[in-house]
DNA sequence: TTTT
DNA sequence: TTTT
């Protein structure tokens, strides 16, 4: 089906440090833990109250994954965007899941630092954005995450 | 925590008709899987390929959820906006679940629809918006499937 | 036309404190400058480079005009959505003038502040979102921008 | 100014055929103008309105350039990612004006075609993203146009 | 005019 | 698990 978008954008903060492994092709790949939250005011009780809503990102791609790595940490503030992908996967008792996650790849995606390096760890000298360039080559064109069995054996959150 | 910002953005077809169900309170909520695709070149084999992404879309907001029962039908093309949000569940044999589904609420969402199947069904005289839905998909299958095998499939929920 | 989608979304700081002024039915209307902008390396220099770009807001939405008001000052880093339009105005020597603005009213638009109250000025007791409700009435309605007289005679920035 | 994010997305149909230039370099250059609208109804007459944004879209971005200059014709609906610029130009009294644009470059910016002229004029065979486009507009007046007479009239530029 |  |  041609002719669609499929676009998310989040600002929240990391729930915990970012997660980097290694593809089988050596690419690394980074995971976040990304909280947004909703307050209202409930009108039955007048309490305010406040939900949370945890998301799952993965960033494959190269340059946004290395500015990841180097400057994300627990507690920090993003702006991301990527698109939404549901993973299938097979857990222990043999039975289908599905993880639905927040994908950063070689052709879609943004990450950029929204507040300011609190003194600790490492300093990053300015503010980074990390866009996957909107030039998708379109030769060889294929988008990292297609099977992803580097993923298939890896229980998600 | 505040300052957050939590959004999703999809052009797709829709795979089936709108299901729609009642709240205890009465609402109308109105359930859709709305596909959206990448297609790229496969550098191994030269072969063309293309992915389809399924998504589960529910609509709380009340007006929206009238435009869509009314106008929305298989194979339509729309413009939805929503936050994604993370549903927990017990299956039947007890275990929990998760199922991420892109939510159109009171605060938050819109619906654009994106083709007109004009001079079939109902005549509605005005622009596209949720607000003012412009043209009435017909019952069943509607014209705008035919060439696009991908959502005669079946589709995953 | 039916069908179209008109959307703005920017996180930058305010150049300078929010204008506020009256319509002359008496609503809030809310003028902001906000600056966003690019860094990138020179390839011929070496050089690293910035390009600011600055962007005209006008908040006619009054739960969004308030909360602007009361917390937004200059410096202060934001997320914004709203829609492009377009204005035309005569300037002093009788010449048509045209001015692109991004509109946050009352059907479109959402303000996020990004970064914590820096111990200056009012407090304001944690994070505010203040979105335009999805629920557009669908009698009445009207921009509320519409022919906007009361901008008429105003030079923009 | 790090932290910032300056995004436009429209949805809505070409005024008239694009525009290709030639830069300097040598790099082709796509403009477009771009009609989005909204209708509501009028409390005071009761009566339907409509009003009509217009967009300048331009395009740098090599590989989306190409695909603007092949597919897209009058009439024709797209979505269309970009962010703003403000452009400064002298005209010919010697007075400075500013032209707002959205613009899609290198880095930032998709197009995707909405709507298909099936079975008329090149055939491409694939999805419709910039990277893959889905069909091709005649030359001159889309049969898309038909029906849309706000798009017969002049453009504004 | 902001910000880093 | 974040944040205010």
């Amino acid at each position: 089906m041609a002719g669609s978008v499929n676009k998310v954008i989040l600002v929240g903060n990391l729930g915990k440090d970012p997660e980097i492994r290694q593809a089988q092709s050596g690419a690394k790949i980074v995971s976040l833990t990304l909280a947004t939250s909703d307050t209202w005011n409930d009108k039955a009780s007048g309490e305010r109250r406040e939900k949370t809503e945890w998301h799952r990102v993965v960033i494959y791609n190269e340059r946004i994954a290395d500015v990841a790595e180097r400057f994300l940490r627990k507690g920090r503030k993003v702006f991301l965007e990527g698109s939404l992908q549901t993973r299938k996967w097979t857990d222990q008792s043999g039975q289908e899941r599905y993880t639905t996650e927040v994908v950063v790849d070689r052709f879609r995606g943004d990450l950029v630092l929204l507040d300011s390096n609190r003194g600790e760890g490492e300093d990053f000298g300015g503010g980074q954005s990390a866009s996957a360039p909107a030039s998708r080559g379109n030769a060889g064109r294929s988008p990292a995450t297609a099977g992803r069995p580097d993923l298939d054996d890896e229980v998600p959150f």
